[in-house]
RNA sequence: UCCGGCAUAGCUCAGCGGUAGAGCGGGUGGCUGUUAACCACUAGGUCGUAGGUUCGAAUCCUACUGCCGGAGCCA
């Protein structure tokens, strides 16, 4: 394809700077096509540096004032302007890189103007989080969602190479019980017609309807056809949270696996962290040393460690025995039945395992109704992988496959079995054990580039009173 | 939602009762195979909003708004 104005015959394939850095061969004449991020200016030339998104690095680009046309087009070669350029890659006389373009022809595509808000300067995190739509053209936010993208793609083949089926599950929910937090309302209605008596009736799916906060219990329902599944979609939780952890809309991997209990399941959440970690240590070597230099300085032997050192694997009452034997005063007590606390959970990940370390069997009571009951009849079949400076980062159980348990639970938590009828039917015909778990893909990206707050690994963050752009 | 902090040039910040400053970015000129280039000059501001105290407020007080950090909720 050849945009209008090119100057160059079609024949001429655009280059990706990344091919064109990475090249083993001479290239002789090649067409780019960037934005500059910086200009440097000698008497008889400039330097121009070039990125287009393919890599973190610029091509640095020789523009030679003999050129016609340089002196028009020097006063709009400012940074963020977009360019066409044409020339030789040849080897580069000065230091810093191997190689560069000699430019033959040079087009100003789009110029940008000294308004431009991206300087050739470090700008804070929080003002770029206001040009949410120009941030992608910095270094750092390239390396992040280079990253991201290259996670996403790991994910599905870490699943699809071990038989898992990929399983669309919906987005609009009308069951307002799933039971992960508080749900944003979906409705056509308006206005009075909103608080009119009987209105839910003659809303859009003739009752009430909500964005989805987990795909968990539909997942459940394809595990127990396909034995293996994941999801990977959209979630969301209007939460009035205002931490760096959270975000109103997020994205979550929810494997599913039928015939499989909570060691089982423990294991692939471990794996696949390991293995994401690996992937992105080969295939994002670069964006990785970037954000190692500029982000967290021990992140690249961080991330070495999680991917070869075993996880650490602690019992919630273990757990809680080590945290009252630590000798640390916590501000929270620690007290066998309660929530572990965002101190000690750090403690546990932080100081004790110095590591991710996976906590399981939590006292029922303060778990969701649907997580399989243990034989000791006071904790059930749940885990969440922490990990160091995030926290949670997994949370998944075996699920409660014997119906008269699974009933008695609903009832102690107070939920209707007619909600959950077609729930309830996964354990009437054919049930069998089955495990799975959440995986906050924002907190993945978080763990995999040190970049501490999640509004910085999501291209346009929704947070309470935020969503711009 | 609770606790704490912050809001000054396009950006990052200093100034903390007495005429609004620097670096970067922009412009002009110079120099150099440069690379966060360098040197000189120059333009650029209702000091978040609204009240109040004071002879005088960017500076002190109050409210509001926004943002940041921590906590809760969780992925």
């Amino acid at each position: 394809m050849s945009p209008a104005g090119s100057v160059l015959p079609p024949a001429m394939q655009r280059m990706r700077i990344k091919e064109v850095l990475a090249s083993e061969t001479p290239l002789g004449e090649v067409r780019i096509q960037g934005w500059i991020r910086t200009r440097r200016d000698s008497k008889t030339f400039s330097f121009l540096e070039i990125n287009d998104g393919s890599c973190l690095g610029c091509l640095q680009a020789v523009y030679d004032a003999t050129l016609p046309g340089y002196a028009e087009n020097l006063s709009l070669l400012l940074t963020g302007t977009s360019v066409e350029v044409t020339g030789e890659i040849v080897r580069s006389q000065g230091k810093g890189q191997t190689r560069e373009m000699q430019v033959r022809g040079l087009q100003v595509i789009g110029a940008a103007p000294e308004t431009y808000p991206l300087q050739k300067k470090r700008h804070t995190r929080e003002f770029l989080r206001e040009i949410a739509h120009l941030r992608p053209r910095t270094n750092l936010f390239g390396a992040v969602f280079r990253i991201r993208s290259r996670l996403s793609y790991a994910i599905h083949r870490f699943f699809q190479e071990r038989g898992f089926v990929h399983v669309h599950t919906p987005i609009i929910t009308a069951s307002d019980c799933e039971g992960a937090g508080e749900m944003f309302r979906v409705t056509t209605l308006e206005g009075a017609g909103f608080a009119a008596p009987g209105a839910e009736s003659r809303d859009f799916f003739g009752k009430r309807a909500f964005l989805t906060v987990s795909g968990q219990l539909e997942g459940e329902t394809f595990a127990c056809a396909f034995s293996d599944i994941y999801t990977f979609g959209p979630t969301f939780r209007a939460e009035n949270s205002n931490t760096a952890r959270h975000a109103a809309e997020f994205w979550m991997i929810e494997p599913e696996m039928a015939f499989c209990d909570l060691t089982g399941d423990m294991e692939i959440a471990e794996t696949l962290i390991q293995e994401l970690i690996r992937d992105a240590l080969e295939h994002c070597a670069e964006d990785l040393a970037f954000c190692g230099e500029f982000v967290d300085p021990g992140l690249l032997d961080r991330l070495r460690l999680i991917a070869e050192q075993p996880f650490a694997r602690i019992s919630y009452t273990d757990a809680v025995g080590i945290l009252l034997g630590s000798g640390k005063t916590f501000e929270y007590p620690v007290v066998w039945g309660h929530h572990l606390q965002t101190e000690h959970e750090r403690y546990l990940s932080e100081e004790h395992a110095k590591g991710p370390v996976t906590i399981f069997d939590y006292p029922a009571a303060i778990k969701p109704f649907y997580m399989r009951q243990n034989e000791d009849g006071r904790t059930v079949a749940a885990m969440d992988l922490l990990v160091p400076g995030i926290g949670e980062i997994i949370g998944g159980s075996q699920r409660e496959e014997r119906l008269d348990r699974l009933t008695a639970a609903m009832q102690a938590h107070g939920l209707s079995e007619n909600d959950y009828w077609w729930y309830l039917d996964l354990r009437r015909y054919g049930t069998v054990a089955h495990a799975g778990f959440g995986l906050g893909f924002e907190r993945l990206v978080m763990l995999v580039t040190g970049v501490e707050n999640i509004r910085d690994v999501i291209p346009f963050p929704r947070t309470p009173r935020n969503a711009d752009f």
